[in-house]
This record gives C-alpha cells, sequence and structure tokens, in this order.
DNA sequence: CCAATTTCAGCACCACTGATATGG
DNA sequence: CCCATATCAGTGGTGCTGAAATTG
C-alpha cells in the first residue's frame, strides 16, 4: 500500500507540469499506440479497467484541455471515438520523455530485481482473476 | 498498480459489510492498539502518514458512526483525542478476524514469497525516503 | 424486444490549499 | 511573537450506482 502511495505520487509529481494526472496520462498513451490515434470510449474502458463513466469523466477533462476530441464512430452509430489532437500528441510525447528520464519512480531497481518483483505480483493478479500477460 | 488496485478492492470488499474503508478501519486498528484506545489527531496522522485535514474528515466519519468519540487532550489544550468507543472497538475485532480469516487478500502468497515481496517493496520504500522498518 | 454504448445526476471518498480559532 | 493543533470551506480527482437516450 505504501509503496503504490510513493510511487503514484512520484509519477503524478512529475505529470504536474503537464497538467496530467496518472489516469489521464494512461489514456493519452493508449490512444497514441492506438492504429489511429483514436477509440471508442469503451475500449479505452476495457484496456485501462476503469469503469464506464470513468471513462466519460476522463474524456471530458481531456476535452476541456484541448488534448482530446469526440468524435462520431463512423462503425457503431452508438458509439463515441476519443481522438488525440496534435496537441494532445506532442504533450504524450514530452511527459513520457520525462517519466523515461525518471526510470517511472522505479530507478532504485536493477532488471533482475524489476523482474522479481513483476513476477510476484502477478501472482496477486492472478489469483484476483486478472489477466496474467504471460 | 494493478495488484495495488485489485488487493485494496479485495479489502474493501470484505470491510463493507462493517461499513468500513480501509482507511476508516486502519484508524481504528490504530487506536486499538494504543495504550488507552485514544490518540491526538495529530498522532494518527503521522503514524498513517495521512493529510491533518484527512485526519479530521476520517475521525468525523468515525464519529458519525459511533465508533469514535473527541475529547479534549488533557496534556495539550490545543488537541483534541480520537478515543475508541465500545462499539467501535467490538467492530474492530470482527472486521480484523475477517481480514485475517482471507489472509488479508494475500493466500496467494507463502512465507518465503512474502518475505521477498516485502524486501523488495521495502527498495522502494527506502528510495522515496521512507521509513525502513527493519 | 433485448443488448450495448454513452451520458448524466448524484454520492462517497481521498488529498490537498488557504484561512482561521485556539492554545503552548 | 511564533509555532502547533485542529477545523472549515473549497477544489480536483477517482470510483461507483441508477437512470436515461440512442442505436445495433
Amino acid at each position: 500500500m505504501r509503496a503504490h502511495q510513493l510511487l503514484l505520487s512520484r509519477l503524478d509529481a512529475i505529470l504536474k507540469p503537464h497538467e496530467l494526472t496518472f489516469a489521464r496520462y494512461e489514456a493519452l498513451v493508449l490512444l497514441r499506440f492506438s492504429r489511429h490515434g483514436a477509440l471508442p470510449l469503451s475500449v479505452i474502458g476495457e484496456r485501462l479497467m476503469v469503469h464506464p463513466t470513468s471513462v466519460t469523466n476522463i474524456v471530458d477533462r481531456l476535452v476541456r484541455q484541448r488534448l482530446v476530441e469526440r468524435q462520431p464512430n463512423p462503425r457503431d452509430g452508438r458509439g463515441v471515438l476519443a481522438s488525440l489532437t496534435d496537441s494532445g500528441a506532442a504533450l504524450v510525447e514530452r511527459a513520457t520523455k520525462d517519466l523515461m528520464a525518471e526510470g517511472f519512480g522505479l530507478q532504485a531497481y536493477d532488471d533482475t530485481q524489476l523482474a522479481q518483483l513483476f513476477e510476484l505480483l502477478r501472482t496477486l493478479r492472478v489469483d484476483a482473476g486478472d489477466f496474467s500477460f504471460d
């Protein structure tokens, strides 16, 4: 619990100058690495494992910051696409560069330790019925 | 991040029938194991590492649930003690029994793995300037 | 008709800032 | 006078429930 709190506050501190929270950053990254820089809100919710109403909320804030635009989904009239704007794409580049410069807050670990930690945490995720990513 | 999310939701699920969040549970446990079942709010904030205004908020909610009472601090006229009520003490016993029955959500690990995980997470905490508890 | 997608109102919770009253 | 303790008002953020509109 405490390790999570410290790690999150590190990441938030790095993202704060960009006026991003970690949740909003994750959404931007997801869009950045999608095929067309745009995804249905439902897909964002699945990938980030957040509640549908939370997706609406996150996208609202990103739209207000002009980092993302809402577009009708051409392949599903019920759906909406969140689409990266140019300034959104530029911002996620800058923020990612800053995060990488700090090793995503995990500089204290070498590669072996990171692998051990990942494996141990995977045990908890699998036990809770999460994806295992193996 | 995901492991934390899953663990917290497990603990919250166990605590929900007792109408407790994990944060409120932590405060009750801290009081339960204090010398007189009562502590200054400032001490609660230090031990649980939460913001002073968050302590006021948490204690407010516990008072509303009749699990805790506010008392003037006899040794410091500025201060306030949060003091466990009988029903608060009884509730923390029941909640702890439920949590222990579920191994605090960590049944997936044996003792060796728990020790490894603790040690790896300690590395992050120490790196971030946290206490090390060694 | 039923199901999926998204939105909205509303609530609980958490973390913080800034200001304030009170007392050491 | 300065500092510590606690509270209060207010803001931003997260995570949910329940209901509704729209469309497949």
